[in-house]
DNA sequence: AATTAGCACTCAACACATCCGAGTGCTAAC
DNA sequence: GTTAGCACTCGGATGTGTTGAGTGCTAATT
């Protein structure tokens, strides 16, 4: 989108969506005419308004009614007229007393998902930290039965993962003590990524006769690794989505598609910017079109770990939110990092 | 509610509760003839009808409208009218495609939940199993920093909570040891309700030395203790109710009210029946006063220990819902008693 | 050439009137 | 006790004005 446009017409644009973002509803020329720092009639913000419309940075309605931003108009205003407005402090102090001290990475997000949420009125997106390099730093075998024993595994990212496991012969001490040593000496401090099934299958052939035996814990250890890699979603405060009229109507199809987290998923982890704002159909999913997502990731000790972000109508307050998940991510990755990595 | 009905006014009552289940929309008494058994005219249903109605079984929405059961006439319906319906093959199979052979409670609680609201188009909830008899299996600590552990514990249900802990001294191997030596002799195997605040003071008080540096540590294994003595709520499906009509006027509150656990846990844990039908107003939150609940427990290892239940519109078809809910609990009370208490 | 006043025009939203028909309650006959 | 018949009710759909915010265009003004 080229930068040409005169400083009038910057200036309607800009005020054109802050106020939509505020009311909801399109806006005159008579309106707009109040607000506009310059003095000028009504006449004259309509012909620059047909102007901006004829660039697709508005559109209308219908004939009989004012203007409201398009994606574009969203779009240019983001990238060239919004100025972030820094967090006030009444969030902040929210954010403070909801997130307290960290804690698990679980618990984290959870409370970062409910403050976002809280704090923007609308939906929000977290991620468990997932990175490329996250570690095996513990794996447990804790028998429950005289066949089924427990198994859990502790990552460096302070994700914890368990599974049931059943064995054909009886759980001994012995048994118990060969997992220890095979998982202890082969496993653990390794890659999560590494750990995959042809991996194991070597593994299980250096062990000889114990292979029998520990061949089921060691598919489920790799199991549990799998799963571990992979990043969890949570969503918080879907409900908050049901208070904008903009996005009543398609409400049911947009909570389904929110609960199967699998697109959702697709289009968390194509984003490699730092925040991305995506508007509207800009995203691929029909059922997003009405939506716009402000997204961004948080680093686990230097490393691009996991997102954080939320979902609303198109007509988002911007120049608040995206400060606000900046200021939660970086709070978030600061947090995790200290729990996590602390080796002073 | 007495139980003096004529026969042909049960039959008609069955009917209007069966065809307005199907329908959602008031029936009258022309289409109800040509559904009942009987040959009687329409204007001898009407008198019924009226009958039915000044019992308070039956209201109409307004004059010129047919009849649809009050919660009363729910309420005779399923007390002495409904026939439950067996489960069908197809559920059945859907059932055990989702479970499967089950895993920890967690996996299998959000499966059941899933399977659930998919199965009833409603939403399920769910909560983890928390016995009074719960014990304490396992407690590990697993340093994540020079100051900073990682404790887990895992209960005889199967339940993993954890918690990152700080400490003042830096972590060392001989602390591990006290920690453990402690631990293991003091609380694993106790039930959770004994691990209380007190309870730890008195064994901190037996520590002489080691309680320092051991305190914090301590008092965050009660913390685990009690997060984990308490149920967590599962919702699942929760989109599936913002397909009824009836519901949509209060879609926001009821979304609302269902996001904080806090009521509906106390509506839930109030369940002593095997399987409670709450029909709209007869529970006490105005939020869920156009909704129905079939709660059902499920035990493990012959102990009441969590709930598995729907909540849809009051318009629920009681007859098929109740046995799905109780096969389900009935499944998920053997998988995890064969998961965490087989001692065969 | 840009701005503005003025004006005719558009169209959603609202209010109001009308009609329709499903369904009722009642009465009188069976 | 049951039924046919009928007057009556009332929500919902349909139709018709009316209103008013907002537009686009033209012609006058700066």
């Amino acid at each position: 989108m080229e930068n040409e446009l005169s400083e009038r017409k910057q200036k309607i644009l800009a005020a054109i969506v802050e106020q939509y973002i505020r009311s909801g509803e399109p806006i005159g020329s008579k309106s707009l005419m109040e607000v506009l720092p310059m003095k000028v009639s009504s006449a004259t913000i309509r012909n620059e308004m047909a102007e901006l419309a004829a660039l697709g940075l508005l559109e209308q309605p219908h004939t009989s009614a004012g203007r409201i931003p398009s994606h574009s108009g969203y779009r240019y205003y983001i990238d060239h007229l919004m100025h972030a407005r820094e967090l006030d402090d009444d969030s902040r102090r929210k954010i403070e007393a909801a997130i307290g001290e960290g804690g698990d990475p679980e618990h984290l997000l959870s409370k970062a998902g409910e403050v976002l949420a809280d704090l923007t009125n609308c939906a929000a997106v977290s991620t468990t930290p997932a990175g490329e390099s996250t570690k095996i730093r513990r794996i447990e075998m804790v028998p429950v039965g005289s066949r089924t024993a427990m198994l859990v595994l502790l990552t460096s990212t302070g994700i914890l993962k368990s599974r049931i496991c059943r064995v054909d012969t009886s759980i001994t001490v012995p048994l118990l003590e060969r997992f220890y040593n095979v998982t202890a000496s082969q496993l653990v401090g390794r890659a999560l990524a590494d750990v995959h099934t042809t991996a194991m299958q070597t593994l299980a052939a250096s062990l000889g006769a114990d292979a029998f035996s520990l061949l089921p814990l060691l598919a489920a250890v790799a199991e549990l690794a799998r799963d571990a890699a992979q990043a969890d979603i949570r969503l918080d405060g879907q409900s908050n989505l049901l208070g904008y009229r903009e996005l009543e109507e398609n409400a049911y199809e947009l909570m389904e598609f929110l609960r199967n987290g699998e697109p959702l998923n697709a289009l968390i982890s194509s984003n490699k910017e730092d925040v991305h704002v995506l508007i509207g159909k800009e995203n691929r999913f029909r059922q997003l079109s009405n939506s716009s997502l402000i997204l961004a990731r948080y680093d686990v000790g230097g490393e691009e770990s996991g997102t954080l972000g939320v979902i609303g109508p198109t007509r988002l307050d911007y120049a608040k939110l995206i400060p606000s998940v900046r200021y939660l991510t970086d709070l978030v990755g600061r947090l995790l990092t200290r729990s996590m990595h602390d080796e002073e």
